[in-house]
DNA sequence: CGTGCCCCTGACAACGTTGTCCAGGCCCTA
DNA sequence: TAGGGCCTGGACAACGTTGTCAGGGGCACG
């Protein structure tokens, strides 16, 4: 009797008034109907064996009719495992993360883990709230695209079993896995090819030097051009915010100054579409290879360095499941190969500039 | 004794040798650690009042010291409200639900609240898989995107007091908040807008009839056909398969056909930038005005309807933290706006088909 | 100096699940 | 027929936290 009652459990105490789950079902509540102990509901519920199938039957029925749900929330208190993963990710709306966490996703899922997200907006602080709500609600593993450049904060997580990996930037003042794309790589074979058409002088804008991927970029670029013996303009360099306005003027800086450049080295996607946008609107075609590949690049032409963002999704993730089935090796860096793909805007030749 | 120690809690018992949590430490090893009780730990780590600011500090020390984090697991399992929503999306990869998830995001940030996400791949029963999974974690509420087009299977949980809010399209057989873009007045407008340059014979292709959207587009269409009493031929409407290929077909069929159509309406991004490529490589150049804007389209100066994603996932995110709040109005359907964006592909007439 | 009040602190139960262990019943064999 | 083993089912504790409640100590006031 009162006991197998929902409302109240206990006679007068302890229940708060507030909303609880809207009062579900629980595996007791399922026992009580079904006339079996609580265990044997479990049993069912995991589909562990030991059970008749006429026990099982009631209990399937009880099940339907209550409209019980498993609470997951308990099992991963009881369990220790919570069976999902975080992704800390710096722009949710940005195309190029669009693929990556889809193919960690689908990693995640053949795992039989569920995703938790968020964005940083590129934002260190905002990072570490982040990261560490995260590890807070206990997943198992941790994918990270660092918007700042100390990590340290996760130390004691990692150390207490947080397997973790970072994804497109390293991590910062600690020794973890890191999945990267060769920028450094892709931006010299993308300024090698300008200048194997024919370009002296060109203009390379990137993000600012905190974030890793835009200062290996600027190398390439420096690296392509000493390769070739030939000088870089301070002019010719802009680093810093990519906000619009900022690229829109370097572009338009870079173009009329008073060693106008005839090409004009992309770091990544941002600057890529604003650039383009900023040339239209003054009427100027110059040549242009851009860092990152775009949704429609192949009908504006645009030659492009592409990374793969699917494959670092799905190579982070892979290696973050393996650390979780137990596969201790050292932290170790995996570098992506990128392509170059000419469509028509980096093979652009000096001089038809108006 | 014996019981402050991490290991064996208990003599010999209970204690399973799966790996947990990486054996971190709990508010109970903290309080043994300052000397104080378990609940006084609780109030420092959740700074609540009425506790001596010495106490406090102590507290604070060991809490540094062990590296403590608060298992938010077992806060969850106790408070009965986990602070997180789920969202399923069609396709995280898919550039229009970007800015919408982000903009989710940010109004759960608002609240305090987590996001939990994962993408159907347009598959009814994946969408009611991840569905149930997100309800047996005990999201406070869930934002779908639907990919099927029956949702009872979710009333037991609406019942149960999971906050359910339904974008893009309307939730099948069960009446539940939703929030959608104007899908046919946004088509409608979009074709007039051809016929209004003079076009007569205007394609459509769009997506699977069982996608409310896809047929609100039709209906969009057929009803500005209707109004500028054009007929419609049935070979100038292709519904089905979004597959690259058979767009590709479709375009080709109707700017080939007997009666070959002077303009197209694109009932979709992906169907856009597909019979783009097509135009293109059949050096086409017909007026198009696609559903959906996109990335670069001011660039290639396509016409597009325009939704906003991110209002959608705004709308979508107050309605249901409202709902959390305890206003709990009637559940309504809430349509947004769109815009006709001309940016050229649109205003083309007729006859200049090669 | 005594009484009463308030502030701080801690013991305890409960959240819903799963792992462990034990009891009882059944069947099979000797 | 008795004994042993196996199979099924259930009681119980524990996961780590928070809400409730009660006790103890200090201070102010009469």
């Amino acid at each position: 009797m009162a006991g197998t009652d929902r409302f109240p459990r206990v006679p007068g105490r302890t229940r708060s008034p507030e909303l609880r789950y809207g009062n579900r079902p629980t595996m007791k509540d399922v026992a009580a109907r079904a006339g079996v102990g609580l265990k044997t509901v479990s049993r069912v519920v995991n589909g562990e064996p030991g059970v008749t199938v006429e026990t099982e039957r009631r209990v399937q029925e009880a099940i339907d009719s209550l409209g019980f749900r498993r609470n997951d929330s308990a099992r991963v208190l009881r369990k220790g495992r919570t069976a999902s993963i975080g992704l800390v990710l710096e722009d949710l709306a940005d195309p190029f993360y669009g693929p990556l966490s889809r193919a960690v996703e689908e990693v995640a899922r053949a795992h039989g883990a569920l995703l938790i997200n968020g964005s940083s907006a590129e934002d260190p602080e905002r990072e570490q709230e982040l990261a560490l709500a995260l590890c807070a609600r206990r997943v198992d593993g941790l994918i990270v695209i660092p918007a700042g450049d100390d990590h340290r904060y996760l130390e004691p997580e990692i150390k207490a079993g947080v397997a973790t990996v970072f994804v497109d930037r390293p991590a910062g003042r600690i020794d973890a896995d890191a999945v990267l794309s060769d920028s450094f790589g892709g931006s010299r074979a993308g300024v090698a090819h300008l200048i194997a058409h024919g370009h002296r002088r060109i203009g390379f804008i990137g993000d600012q030097p905190r974030i890793h991927t835009a200062t290996e970029r600027l190398r390439g670029y420096r690296t392509a051009m000493e390769d070739a013996e030939l000088p870089v303009a301070p002019s010719w360099v802009a680093l810093g915010s990519t906000a619009p306005e900022a690229v829109r003027d370097a572009v338009v800086d870079m173009v009329a100054g008073p060693e106008p450049v005839t090409a004009l080295f992309a770091g990544n996607n941002r600057v890529t579409v604003t650039a383009l946008r900023a040339l239209a609107d003054h009427q100027q075609r110059i040549a242009l290879v851009g860092f990152d590949d775009l949704e429609l690049a192949d009908l504006l032409h645009i030659t492009v360095i592409a990374q793969d963002a699917a494959a670092l999704g799905r190579t982070a993730a892979e290696r973050l499941f393996r650390r979780l089935d137990g596969i201790d090796d050292r932290p170790a860096q995996v570098t992506l190969k990128t392509t170059l793909i000419p469509r028509g805007s980096g093979e652009i030749p000096p001089g038809t500039i108006h």
